[in-house]
DNA sequence: CGTGTCCATAGCCTTTGGTTATCACAGCCG
DNA sequence: CGGCTGTGATAACCAAAGGCTATGGACACG
C-alpha cells in the first residue's frame, strides 16, 4: 500500500497537535478534509493511528510507531528534491563541448580550469563527434560549444573565434616514396589517392582535400573516413594519404606512418564555435576563458 | 511539492526499463497512464527526468540524481510500514491489566514472567483505575483483564477466578480509641463514620461498608473516596474509618494510621476478571498464567 | 441548562488517475 | 519503395480521490 507524501505530512501535523482542528488550520485545509485523509491512511495501513477518545485525541501504539518513521520518509523526500535541484543547477552551469579530434595544445586543461573559476558548480562535458557533422555537434544541438576546423557548413549560423593557425602536413605510410623527406610541395601530391571526410562535411571535406590548390584537376579519393582512428588505420592500410594540421601530427604519432610538412598550402585554422543565437552566460564565460 | 509514493515507484520502474511500454506492463498500468504520471512528476519537480529522444529513452542529469534518492524514499516508506506492522502485532499480543489498588503479593511479577513465556512479543500494560468503576476498567473496555474485589456490578457479564481470600481489617487514625487493640469485633464499629466507595461501585460499595453485617441499621458515611491515596488521606484527616483486606493492610502502611484485624466479617475475595464474551487467546493465556 | 469546542458525517464539486482508441514517427524487412 | 512493428504522445471519457461548506452529536464549562 502506497500513500501520498502529503498524507504523511497531515499525519505528522496531527500527531504533533493532537487536535484535528488546529492541525487542519496549520495545514491550510478544512478539518473534515484532514479527518478524511487520516482515516484513509488508517485504512491503508489497516490500523487506527489515533484514539479519538471523547474529548481527547492521542496516538495509538501504531501511530507512535509511524510518527518517527513518517518524519524520516518526509526528510528523505526533501533530500531527494534537493538532490534533483542540485543536479538541475549543476547542469545549468555546465557546458557540452564538441570535439572531432583530440585538441591537445594544453587547451582543454586550461579551459577546464578557467571555466571552473567562473562557474564553480558547472562542469565541461567533452563529446567526441564524428566528421559526419563538421560542426562537431553544434548543428544538431548535441553540444553547446565546439572546437572545429574551419570552414564549417552554414558558417553564418555560428560565431567563431580562431584559436590556432597551423601549417598542414601530409601523413603517408612509412614505406611511401616520400617517407624520408623533410618537406614536400603540395604539387608533388596531386596524383596521390587522398582520404576524404564524409560528404556531409561539405566545405571542410574540400578544404582537407585542398581542392582549391588543384587548379580544377580532379582528386582521387582512396577512402572516406569519419574520425582520427579510421584515418590512421586507412593510411596504414595503404588506402591513401591525408592532410592534417601540424599540431595534430604531433599528437597523433602512429607507428607505421610518417607526417611530413607540406609547402604551398594555406594554413589550417582551429576555431572555437557556438551558435550565433546562443547568448547564454555559460557560453560567453567559456569563450572568454579561451 | 509533494508526490504520491506510487509515482516514485513508477519513476524507478521506468528508469530501470528505459522503456515506457515495458515499464507500464511491469506496473500493471497502461502506457498512457504511466506517461502522464511521469510527466506530472516532471512538472512537480520543474525539470525533465527523461530524454525521450526519438527511438531511445534515457535519464537526464536530474533523473539520474533522483533515481537513488527515490529508491531511498521507497525503502524508507517500506520500513515505516514494517514498523507500524510490528507495533500492531505487538499490541495484538499485549494485554491491558486493570488495577484499583496495588496488588502486591508478588502477583504482578509472576504474571509478567509467565505471560512473557507464552507471548514473547506481548507486554502487560498496567492501568490504575479509580473505584468509580468497580470492574477496574473492564466495563468501559479500557482494559482486557482486571484484578478486582468481589462483588462487582453486573457480575454475570464477566468471568472471574478468585486468586486470594483474606480476612478484613479496619484502618483507624493512630489516636483513635481502638488504636491499641490487636483485634476488634465488627459490632464495635457500627456507630463509627465509614469511608465509602462512589455510588457507581454498586454492590462493592455495600460490601466494604459491610451493610449485610449491620442488621439493617443505617451506616454513617464520613466521606466518599475514589482510590487508595484518597482513602488514607481521609483516615488521617479523621473523616472516618475504613475496612480493607488484610493483604492490603500490609502493603499500605501509612504513618498516622493503624490497621486492626476485624472479627465477625466474611473474608474478602480478590479475583481475576475478564469479559465473559472475550475469548481471545491472549486473555486465556493470562488467566492460565495466574 | 445554554454555550463553546471538537470530531464525524453528508452532499456537492473539481481534480486526478486510469482506461481505450488513435496518431506520428522511426526502423526494419521483403 | 511500401507495409509492418514497436514506441511514445494525445484525445476523449469515466471513476475515484480530495477538497469545501453545512450540520450533527458528545462533552466540558460557566
Amino acid at each position: 500500500m502506497d500513500t501520498h507524501l502529503r498524507d504523511l505530512r497531515y499525519f505528522v501535523a496531527t500527531a504533533e497537535e493532537l487536535n484535528f482542528t488546529r492541525a487542519a488550520e496549520r495545514l491550510f485545509v478544512s478539518q473534515p478534509a484532514l479527518s478524511k485523509q487520516i482515516r484513509q491512511l488508517e485504512e491503508g495501513l489497516r490500523t487506527r493511528l489515533f484514539d479519538r477518545d471523547r474529548r481527547a485525541v492521542e496516538l495509538t501504539a501504531a501511530g507512535a510507531a509511524l510518527l518517527p518513521a513518517a518524519r524520516e520518509v518526509i526528510r528523505c523526500w526533501d533530500e531527494a528534491q534537493r538532490a534533483v535541484g542540485d543536479a538541475v543547477a549543476a547542469e545549468a552551469a555546465s557546458l557540452r563541448v564538441g570535439l572531432s579530434t583530440s585538441v591537445g595544445r594544453g587547451l582543454l586543461q586550461r579551459a577546464r580550469e578557467g571555466y571552473a573559476v567562473r562557474r564553480p558548480n558547472g562542469r565541461l562535458q567533452i563529446r567526441q563527434i564524428d566528421w559526419d557533422d563538421a560542426t562537431a555537434g553544434l548543428a544538431e544541438g548535441r553540444v553547446d560549444v565546439a572546437l572545429v576546423w574551419l570552414p564549417i557548413p552554414n558558417q553564418d549560423a555560428f560565431a567563431t573565434r580562431v584559436v590556432a593557425t597551423e601549417p598542414r602536413c601530409v601523413v603517408v605510410r612509412e614505406d611511401h616514396a616520400l617517407a624520408g623527406r623533410s618537406e614536400v610541395a603540395f604539387a608533388e601530391l596531386l596524383d596521390e589517392p587522398f582520404l576524404a571526410l564524409p560528404a556531409a562535411a561539405g566545405p571542410l571535406r574540400d578544404y582537407w582535400l585542398a581542392i582549391d590548390h588543384r587548379d580544377g584537376r580532379p582528386v582521387r579519393v582512396g577512402a572516406t573516413v569519419s574520425n582520427a582512428d579510421e584515418t590512421f588505420a586507412a593510411v596504414e592500410e595503404g588506402s591513401g594519404i591525408v592532410l592534417i594540421a601540424a599540431g595534430n601530427a604531433a599528437i597523433y604519432q602512429r607507428p607505421g606512418t610518417v607526417a611530413i610538412p607540406v609547402s604551398g598550402l594555406t594554413p589550417s585554422e582551429l576555431a572555437l564555435a557556438w551558435r550565433a543565437d546562443d547568448h547564454r552566460g555559460t557560453v560567453r564565460d567559456f569563450v572568454e576563458t579561451l
